[in-house]
DNA sequence: CAAACAAATTGACATTGTGTCAATATTATC
DNA sequence: GATAATATTGACACAATGTCAATTTGTTTG
């Protein structure tokens, strides 16, 4: 089904197609450059050439327009959230305990420039906070599950509740990832990483060292 | 010096003095009741039933508004942090370690009005922000001086840094607070000290239980 | 005590940015 | 090639900010 003409398919849809990429191309320009609450849709629509109404037809405002633009760095977090394993030793956890904070703080570093943007827009709109709390809240289930499962097993102290003990944990590696994304770290991730987590897994799974 | 007539003591700068409280008081009630971004200097202004321009020849803007209103509990964060004290068994160090972190979610609370509006101001205002890490780093300062006196008497592992196990530890404590301030806390305040102190006691110090 | 001076207050104004919508241009269909 | 559907456009109304010359209020001085 279709082929023929690979040219001349729905010309119409095609140039709405490249009206936003326009759009998203230059929102990321202006936001990377600017910040997020400096940078104006005005700017936006001069940079992409379009005109003025044009971007409200396509986006709702600045918040959508740099949601869109979030999604590709979400979907790599989410990726490292999903990421799950049944620890058989404390040691073992402790292993995934440090790879995960790494990559999550690498990962950060990776995407210093739109996440700059994205911490300073959490602040300001309503719908980038709450994509960011997804993101926040799938990490935490996860660690939570990692952790109940390591409690049923008995390699970790079952004296402490799952949910509260993975938050704080997270909570931790997340004020650090923005310190990352700052470049206000006065420390490697690696060392980052690795004092987290032995402090957490001391203290949760009592390995000895 | 001064005294004699205590009525009529410079009325001019009495009447500074008024409008300023003017402006102050209706700055709390409109940011209580907006949150600060949709609050408006305008919605001040009237509310304080001044002239428009007074407000500029008083407050440089939103922020200044803000950051006045901060003062008196920063003065209460503050107090918090200065407490130290250098523990001698690790007991000790986990009574002091609960109590700080009490203290600090237990202040969020009582202040949660106005600590909602400083949430949102840290993401909007680049002087409230500097503001609020002023804080932050007065307390990771405390508790990394703690830290190292117990590693020096040989209570703390040693193979960590200060530094980086102080800020993670606070960092852990701040965003809880600001799931206290949001009332998205999912336990109370005692069982989050309980069991961030104790995982961060047992990591650091290896308490027998 | 009434000029003359100093300081605080005021609101009109220029500026900047937003979001809407009727008009226009482009593409598809019959 | 006329008609319908869809996308684009910029002028406009609105909201908020920050400034500043004019005005009001208070103080001082001859």
């Amino acid at each position: 089904m279709s082929s023929s003409q690979p040219e001349k398919i729905d010309k119409r849809h095609l140039r709405t197609v490249r009206t936003r990429e326009k759009l998203l191309s230059a929102a990321r320009d202006v936001f990377l450059e600017q910040g997020f609450q400096t940078a104006t849709i005005s700017q936006v629509i001069k940079q992409a050439g379009v005109g003025y109404g044009t971007a409200y037809v396509h986006f709702e405002g600045k918040d959508e327009l740099l949601v869109v633009l979030m999604e590709d760095v979400m979907s790599r977090f989410h990726a490292i959230a999903e990421r799950t394993f049944e620890p058989t030793t404390p040691v073992e956890a402790k292993e995934r305990i440090v790879t995960q904070a790494t990559d999550f703080l690498r990962l950060a570093e990776e995407e210093r420039a739109i996440l700059r943007v994205v911490e300073q827009a959490i602040g300001v709109s309503y719908i980038v906070r709450a994509k960011w709390k997804a993101i926040r809240e799938r990490f935490i289930d996860r660690i939570s599950q990692d952790i109940q499962y390591a409690q049923e097993t008995g390699l970790a102290r079952q004296d402490v509740d799952s949910k509260l003990v993975a938050r704080g944990w997270f909570f931790a590696n997340e004020m650090y990832l923005f310190e990352v994304v700052r470049e206000e770290a006065t420390a490697t991730i690696e060392e980052i990483a690795h004092v987290l987590a032995t402090i957490y897994t001391q203290g949760l799974y009592r390995i000895e060292d």
